[in-house]
DNA sequence: AAAGCACCGTCCACAATGGACTGTCAAGGA
DNA sequence: TCCTTGACAGTCCATTGTGGACGGTGCTTT
């Protein structure tokens, strides 16, 4: 009865109660206000509105200029959307490829090792300062759940480089 | 001709220089070595393992008691692997389910949304003790590289927990 | 002796990823 | 005015990843 759905077409839902949207804004929403612990495909954004429209959860309106077509929520996309909020959320999923590289860092030429994590580094503090950037206008005015996630992304960014910078010499600075 | 290699296939190859170990072993060393920022599953371990013997990176031995059959790294497999471990590491990615259900908790019942909230924190203050349990072992004895992936799991964990602790009472302790 | 459990591998349906591909409209330069 | 460029919008597909069901095997303990 109820569709169960994945975690991603939830978010999409969640987004839609903001009124209609295209699968593009959905990504571009997605990837400002969840991005930084919810990663999503294009792909995927617009394989799960096709089926959500099937399912009678989202409905889509009249192709606009572009191919442009708006989906809007329905009374049971509303109810699918709640009933999965109310399930206790699994654990986290981390895959940080350049955690490899330094695992395996015994098999790697020190300067080679360096340079990724020098550029991974700058990676990291480019976002970081973004985000600072946005946070006072978030933390005042938002509602403070987005307040907690946008806080987690700033962690979370300030731990990696200072992770990246208590690094050993051998490894950082051959 | 080098056929590409995807992450996680190369992880198995660098286990491998340890000596032949079968898919089992394989994935409890990775669940243990690199799990906490490398995800993987029995399934893809043992198609990997399929693919590479097929592709002659590595080679199957004599099946042992319980079908135990052992996979040995062969000379083009350790070219395969160090060839991968040059590439530039991509971008991290992160899902993280409970700052999702944080995020849209304005549609939530906020005592629901605590009882997440605690045990997730609690699962999180687990995974840290135990890390700290190992950490003087691996810092000692093991070489810099693995030392440098664990202390970003410590790291991880502390910051996840100090996020938690700096929750705002409204949705940690309504 | 048997029962339970950890070990070992297979299989499958489904979800997610990344990138190639096509096309559309707007704005600015020649 | 026309042309190029680039942002916008969506589709498609091969590969990779997930989760769990299933079947069998050999220690260990009672």
């Amino acid at each position: 009865m109820a569709p169960q759905l994945n975690a991603t077409a939830a978010s999409l839902l969640g987004f839609l109660h903001a009124g209609p949207m295209t699968g593009w804004d959905l990504v571009t929403t997605a990837e400002t206000l969840i991005g930084d612990f919810w990663s999503l495909t294009r792909s995927q954004v617009y394989r799960e509105l096709a089926s959500m429209a099937d399912a009678g959860l989202v409905k889509a309106g009249a192709t606009g200029p572009r191919e442009r077509r708006p989906y809007r929520l329905t009374p049971s996309g509303r109810a699918a959307f709640r009933a999965w909020l109310q399930r206790e959320p699994g654990p986290e999923l981390i895959r940080f490829p350049l955690l490899l590289t330094v695992g395996f860092g015994r098999h790697l030429p020190p300067e080679k090792l360096a340079a990724y994590v020098a550029t991974h580094r700058a990676r990291h503090a480019k976002r970081l300062s973004e985000f600072e950037a946005v946070w006072p206008a978030v933390r005042d005015d938002g509602d403070p759940y987005l307040t907690a996630t946008l806080d987690f992304g700033i962690r979370y960014e300030r731990m990696v480089l200072e992770w990246f910078d208590a690094l050993p010499q051998e490894i950082a600075d051959p």
